[in-house]
DNA sequence: CAGTGGTCTAGACCACTTC
DNA sequence: AAGTGGTCTAGACCACTGC
């Protein structure tokens, strides 16, 4: 039930949600029943607790979770600085691959985003982003590049979309000659591709992201448990 | 203390713990506070509940637990069927680099092991593999090709060590002439370049392995939350 | 000091497993 | 039927936050 508000934007990223006694009457169980949903919804991230204060509706707009998706980190251990520039923002009809991931139809209406992120100057992503139009609605080049954050807190400030949970599936490639003008690489050089589906609330896939990374001083870094 | 006792190998991997209430008059606390302990160390996959039997200590041993820090699949989506081939097993001395990930000194003895894994084949993985020798001693060549499952089950059950978690740094690079023969690819093809140490109870790191792999058919599977 | 989450208790009842 | 984990309750007390 808690789940099902969220979903319902009732709270929205940032907010408090009521209290474990509130939310106890409100469904009639008790507050350990209350405390045992508490704690699910956070270890999933979607909820996060702050002892005093309350528990707080995750968004991407705070300060940890501002690169929540983000394993790519420099060799050295120091912390990635990374600069946007967007190229490109355009619509365009789905093609088959966009549309199933996505879950639309062929042929409906997808925004298509590239974007160059660079670490002192250093250009070091390549990415191109679709997007349903039916939740972007004018979006454009300039707002992207106008936007100081994190593309998920731009998502949920302009759109209200809360990104959840992502998959992304790794391969290594070689830089084509695109590939290698924008990143700045020899064409043939080695590069990591992370093909990334996000998705907000219920399971709804909103943004497919083709990134190539240039991993000479940087790698893609992951914990298993 | 339950932590502990893992640790200490009072309980054996696959093994079944004492049951809430055992446990929870042996350190005199509720079944409320053993059951929540349990859900931690389950949470961290170190436990496995099963209704009505009782918790177990986790396995590598175990069906589901096979082959949990392998992150490759085929594009295809259906399941990855790797067969191992060992092709080198020697001690050596550790190196700077080694004896610091392994938490030993400089010059310790360490054991180097080389593998080749193929699906139906064709070779996707070359691997080498770095284990503390004091922890390993005798580990043969003939040993590791005669055993059957997968790696971290015969460190189980030869060694009595159970890998808890890894962290893997992830990259692409390019095939030099060694490893093209290894994978059967030419010289400068993309590779996925995994590196990964793997712990113990107690945060103690006990294998390096650096992974090559073919992503030409698979690919590395990551989820975000 | 009031309100929040954090920990713990003692006990009820349910669902699954084994004999 | 006995024993296990799974869920829930009602209440106590602690630790942290903000006024």
């Amino acid at each position: 039930m808690i789940l099902a508000s969220l979903q319902a934007s009732e709270w929205l990223p940032g907010d408090a949600i009521p209290s474990e006694m509130e939310l106890a009457a409100r469904y009639a169980v008790s507050q350990g029943t209350v405390r045992k949903a508490i704690d699910e919804l956070a270890a999933q991230n979607l909820l996060v607790r702050r002892q005093g204060k309350g528990t707080f509706v995750a968004t991407h707009q705070e300060e940890d979770f501002q690169y929540r998706f983000l394993r790519l980190e420099p060799d050295s251990g120091h912390k990635l600085h990374l600069k946007s520039h967007f190229l490109a923002c355009e619509n365009l009809k789905s093609d088959v691959l966009i549309a199933r991931l996505l879950k639309l139809k062929v042929g409906d209406c997808v925004i298509r985003i590239d974007r160059v992120q660079s670490s002192d100057g250093r250009p070091i992503v390549f990415e191109e982003i679709w997007l349903p139009e039916g939740r972007f609605k004018g979006l454009t080049l300039e707002a992207l590049n106008a936007w100081p954050g994190p593309m998920y807190a731009f998502y949920e400030c302009e759109y209200a979309t809360h990104m959840v949970r992502a998959e992304e599936k790794i391969k290594a490639v070689l830089a084509n000659s695109e590939l290698a003008k924008h990143l700045q690489v020899s064409e043939g050089a080695a590069l990591l591709s992370v093909e990334r589906v996000a998705f907000t609330y219920g399971n709804k896939p909103v943004e497919i992201r083709r990134a190539r990374y240039d991993t000479s001083d940087q790698h893609y870094d992951n914990k298993l448990n």
